[in-house]
RNA sequence: GCAGGAGUGGCGGAAUGGCAGACGCAUCAGACUCAAAAUCUGACGAGGGUGACCUUGUGUGGGUUCAAGUCCCAUCUCCUGCACCA
């Protein structure tokens, strides 16, 4: 049969919709599989061609899944809260809910031309009400829980959107939508404490099947290290300043400390401080650096002593200047650290500009050089002289800090809470009110929703303020406590909030009661298999797997771990080689793809490619490549023939059965359909195929061009859709060869190849080597050192 | 600087320590055609040889092994993430 694509494409998706095929079924008695993408930001541009590379691979692991027996759940929607739309609304009037309803349309559409077997049933669409009284409900839990808190704080901010950013979404010190500079500004925020949770995040990290590199990426993120806390006093003042240091071992080498310019210990000793004017200087330089120009200056240290202020070592007694400097962070451990120049580059480079005395206490290297970071030892240090590596050492002075009560051993995180709100009209309301009476006060479960008023302005204003601000109707409103009037909260949730339990929300989409039924859950969860792309390791990933946490500690999800496994997705890049991006034009629209050679042929290709999840370069003329692939395969239709030559493709087919029953597991997609190209070439060569073996391949390639297969199959006399029809099983004994060729090697090199009967006998495959023209005359007149055999693949006489 | 990953034909990429380059693309030659496209057949790492074949070859330099793209040591390059984190 020829492939009309155009004609069979959108009669098997209209099929498979009537007859409802790829609905999950909640507590059926098959064992169950979830699999998970990423849903997607419903953007004006439509999708783009790595949208279709994130979701094919679970689709073709679903469609496999349901043919071996599994009740799937393969679920779709969308995460359409964002800046871009708000953007677009403001630059065009037009409002949000309307440019996300068509945009959402537009991808369902689009979603279903390329013919995902996702189940349409159970969409979520993160800003309907319906979906975000969850959200803002499970807020609500967490402020009940004390997670939830409020703090005017230096924080990210970026100018161009007027928003707070978290950390996660200001890596590299650039927004991460408009990817501006971002400054630090100091502004009312409302943070999550995902920093309590920093430890499960660490240790449940154990428990999932994530690859190395995310669960590295998670570890460093979180960023989790052990040391103490050590209480350094002021002379002559009533006041501790206490530090975090990994190195307590190297504290008798302290020779001066520094605070971060922003420490409140300067504001409160103001009057002490006798060079103020230039600490204030030094302090409205360094406000004015992006958080980028002061990580580029990494090698130049500068900062200002305070003087009249002098810092008092504990262990020792030791008066020791105080300096600001800009390396020391306010956000890290206490703002605050004890500088042992000897044994810290950082500290080192900076006594060297200033001219601060320092003190080795750790023998090895060579202060007049550089600092010493390695073990060694311990001189110049009381009772840790003569220790000699830094466990000992650490552990001996943590005993004595506490014995003297001047400090304790600690852990401290890179991770910081989650700056939660966002001036911004498209978001989730935060679902709190301000009392005068009251102060902060909860919205009672009861009034969720709390909905988005609908209004035509969306502008933030210029300070940076909410567009709910300037609402009254919405603002204004009554105490839920005490009844006095009271203003609501204006800012809303980042975007980040609405996915962070999205997939909870897939198992029962519908439940008015709660976010998801619990039994219902217990069914699904965890997510079997989610798949997504590299850039939500530290930001969505980490969100929702303390959302989840959190939900198991309140006994209202079955496990702490949302995900047990997690792949990741490469780029596409374009034809260039470059990312692709709409100001070089090297876009590929899928649409285009599916327009010119169809949903089949685009499906295969993006899994052809090559590694799923190396980043690799679009080519059009691979595209037609795998056109041709289906063509070819369509024609099996023709060459039928029930004679015993047929036999002959046993063989290939057991091993072909095998090789894409594996490959597909291990989401090595592109020696899937290899094999499935060489058993096509293989037909071919031979002619003709039997109808049975034609019905078997239309089931192997099913996964990745089901509509074509479905077409076969109907084609070739199959009842019923493929995805109701059993997964090919393969016999062992059937996928070897009667006969194997082996390689012959003398002395490791190749020197010929010959025929061997399968799996036979060492002897009898040396004296078949020996008997080969080539090789006996090679050999001929040398001595036998050693003959070795590996079964079927190769010989080896080593000879002299 | 720290962490993780990768270097294989003209290109995308295959290879449980066992015949390097599967499969696809591109290219070249041939068939079909008035011609082109499509399709089919064949060749296709490099160097040499009329030829069967020979030599060489997986970033670079060493090593282990009967045998190394694969393991070990060193080194270079590229990608990704984090980064004055005390």
């Amino acid at each position: 049969m020829k492939h009309n694509f155009r004609k069979i494409e959108g009669k098997w998706q209209q099929k498979w919709e009537e007859a409802g095929i790829f609905h999950a079924v909640d507590g059926s008695d098959k064992p169950k599989f979830y699999g998970l993408v990423e849903f997607p930001y419903p953007s004006g541009a439509g999708m783009h061609v790595g949208h279709i590379k994130a979701y094919s691979s679970l689709e073709v692991i679903s469609r496999k899944r349901r043919m071996e027996g599994y009740n799937v759940l393969f679920p779709i929607g969308f995460d359409a809260f964002g800046l871009p739309t708000e953007n677009y609304a403001i630059k065009t009037g037009t409002h949000p809910r309307k440019i996300t309803d068509n945009n959402i349309a537009k991808f369902t559409d689009q979603l279903k031309k390329v013919g995902f077997s996702f189940d349409w049933d159970r969409v979520v669409d993160t800003t309907d009400e319906d979906y975000y009284k969850w959200t803002q409900w499970i807020f609500l839990k967490m402020f009940e829980h004390g997670l939830v808190f409020r703090s005017k704080a230096l924080v990210n901010y970026c100018p161009s959107c007027k928003v707070v950013l978290s950390n996660e979404d200001s890596q590299g010190g650039k927004c991460d939508i408009c990817h501006s500079d971002v400054i630090q500004k100091s502004k009312d925020v409302w943070y999550l404490k995902i920093t309590e949770y920093a430890d499960k995040l660490l240790a449940g990290l154990d428990d999932v099947d994530y690859p190395v590199n995310v669960k590295q990426q998670q570890v460093n993120w979180i960023g989790k290290s052990t040391g103490a806390f050590v209480n350094f006093t002021l002379d002559g003042i009533d006041e501790k300043l206490e530090i975090y240091t990994t190195r307590p071992d190297t504290l008798f080498g302290v020779t001066f400390m520094v605070i971060a310019p922003e420490h409140p210990l300067i504001d409160k000793y103001a009057d002490r401080i006798a060079n103020m004017d230039a600490v204030k200087n030094y302090r409205t330089e360094c406000a004015k650096k992006t958080e980028f120009e002061r990580t580029q200056l990494v090698k130049d240290k500068t900062g200002v002593k305070l003087e009249g202020i002098e810092a008092v070592n504990p262990v020792n007694g030791k008066k020791i200047p105080v300096f600001i400097a800009d390396y020391v962070m306010m956000g890290y451990g206490t703002g605050a650290i004890m500088a042992v120049p000897a044994h810290d580059q950082r500290d080192y480079d900076f006594a060297k500009a200033f001219g601060v005395e320092i003190i080795e206490v750790i023998k090895g290297g060579d202060i007049s050089v550089e600092a010493y970071a390695g073990d060694g030892e311990m001189v110049n240090s009381d009772f840790l002289n003569g220790y000699d590596n830094k466990k000992d050492s650490i552990a001996r002075m943590i005993e004595e800090l506490e014995k003297m009560g001047i400090g304790h051993a600690g852990v401290q995180f890179k991770m910081k809470d989650w700056a939660f709100n966002r001036q911004r009209y498209w978001g989730e309301p935060i679902p709190i009110v301000h009392c005068d009476h009251c102060g902060v006060v909860p919205v009672p479960y009861e009034e969720l929703p709390l909905r988005l008023p609908n209004v035509e302005n969306f502008e933030p204003g210029e300070e940076g303020e909410s567009p709910l601000a300037k609402i009254e109707s919405f603002v204004n409103c009554t105490c839920p406590k005490c009844g006095a009037p009271a203003r609501r909260e204006t800012d809303t949730m980042p975007q980040w909030a609405g996915s962070s339990w999205y997939f909870l929300r897939y198992i029962d989409p519908k439940n008015d009661d709660m976010f998801a039924a619990l039994d219902k859950v217990k069914y699904w969860m965890p997510v079997d298999w989610y798949n997504g792309g590299m850039e939500h390791v530290t930001r969505h990933v980490i969100y929702s797997r303390f959302w989840h946490h959190f939900l198991y500690d309140l006994g209202l999800v079955n496990t702490p771990e949302p995900y047990a496994k997690r792949s990741i997705q490469g780029l596409i890049l374009g034809p260039d080689g470059d990312k692709m991006s709409k100001s070089k034009g090297n876009v590929v629209d899928p649409l285009d793809i599916v327009d010119d050679f169809g949903a089949d042929t685009l499906r295969t290709y993006i899994m052809f490619m090559g590694d799923y999840s190396a980043a690799t370069p679009w080519n059009d003329n691979a595209v037609k490549g795998c056109k041709r692939f289906l063509e070819r395969v369509s024609g099996f239709t023709d060459m039928i023939s029930e004679d015993a030559e047929t036999k002959k493709l046993e063989t290939p087919f057991h091993k072909t059965i095998k090789k894409v029953s594996s490959d597909i597991e291990d989401m090595k997609f592109n020696t899937a359909i290899a094999a499935l190209m060489t058993l096509t070439n293989d037909i071919y060569n031979l002619g003709k195929v039997s109808n049975e073996q034609v019905q078997i391949f239309a089931k192997l390639l099913y996964p990745f061009a089901p509509h074509l297969c479905e077409e076969i199959w109907e084609v070739t006399g199959g009842t019923g859709f493929l995805s109701d029809n059993s997964w090919p099983v393969y016999d062992e004994a059937k996928t070897v060869d009667a006969q194997t060729e082996i390689g012959v090697q003398i002395n490791g090199k190749l020197r010929g190849t010959v025929v061997i009967p399968t799996g036979a006998e060492k002897e009898e495959v040396f004296a078949i080597a020996k008997a080969d023209e080539k090789i006996a005359s090679l050999v001929e007149g040398k001595t036998f050192v050693k003959e070795i055999y590996v079964p079927n693949r190769v010989v080896n006489f080593v000879v002299k």
